[in-house]
DNA sequence: TGCGGATGATTGCGCCAACAACTGTCTACA
DNA sequence: TGTAGACAGTTGTTGGCGCAATCATCCGCA
């Protein structure tokens, strides 16, 4: 049946096997470390933002889970000291999950052996004038796909500037 | 901290901002005709696969979901008559998936819309030369990471052969 | 100032998938 | 031929996540 062999989705189910495929292999360094993929996807975005800090509501746009399930990520993150609930100070609504010291310590713990991961299976497989291409193309993707990927990146500072 | 911006991480995380973005759009067209994610990969895997059939550990194998979620995934599709059991003439332990005529009209319904997807959001947004390398370089780091993505493909008699 | 609708976060509920334990079957080897 | 261990598939249990409902708060507008 040709419709079942499409290039269009061979391309996609390629794109969908390498992408797993890569998961599985950095996931079971998180595992290590105690860490799903969730989890260290929340405190990086932690850790990249200002102030060490996002709204709860931005952490859900950025990580593309639920706002439930990041406020239940949190609570895990929270329970394990990686991560501190702050109240926001201009609207009460609002609360910041704060990567704590012990959070970017994990990260640092951590960090080092995933890059290696992804040096083995990822960007060291490809030439390097290749792997260019290759993630300008994912870029061009990106910003057509996910155009809101920035959510809550202006610091809070900024924010309460208005 | 330089550490949390290494160039390797972002990377990776743009591949996987990519691909779930891209998955978001297509789970959505399934959805609409009561499909998962998972639902349709195992339906299109067996319709592709020799006797549109596999056998429940090669079906696992090839989605990457563990044998008893293959068997929940076939549970669901086999209530709703897209798929059926049926048992192994060798192997009294195996049992074969096989996709019905309804499964292969439910594929039929759903892959014009899902092909369009495809192309709007992927195929359709980088230049065919580019694509083309950009689907080359998937492929190689494809046959690294998942070297075992085409378990079952031999037919059935070819396995009763051997 | 006061009110209605919008928004941020949390919680109850249900579904889905992994892990581990189990049954039945196969196979290698004595 | 008989047995031990491997293997295929299913089921009980557990934990994670999304959806919808809920509560508190904010904001636009009269």
């Amino acid at each position: 049946m040709e419709l079942f062999d499409d290039p269009r989705l061979t391309a996609m189910g390629l794109f969908a096997e390498v992408y797993t495929g890569l998961a599985d292999k950095t996931s079971a360094v998180f595992a290590e470390a105690g860490l799903s993929d969730v989890d260290f996807e929340t405190l990086i975005r932690l850790a990249r933002s200002p102030q060490q800090s996002l709204r709860m509501s931005d952490l859900a746009a950025q990580t593309s889970l639920s706002t439930s399930g990041i406020t239940r990520v949190v609570d895990r993150l929270e329970r394990e000291g990686l991560v501190t609930r702050q109240a926001c100070a201009t609207d009460r609504r609002a609360s910041y999950a704060v990567i704590t010291e012990a959070g970017t310590a994990r990260l640092r713990q951590v960090i080092p052996r995933h890059l290696e991961e992804i040096e083995v299976w990822f960007t060291g497989l490809v030439p390097p004038d290749r792997l260019a291409e290759f993630l300008d193309t994912l870029r061009l993707i990106r910003d057509v796909v996910r155009p809101c990927a920035t959510a809550g990146v202006t610091s809070r500072v900024d924010a309460a500037r208005g």
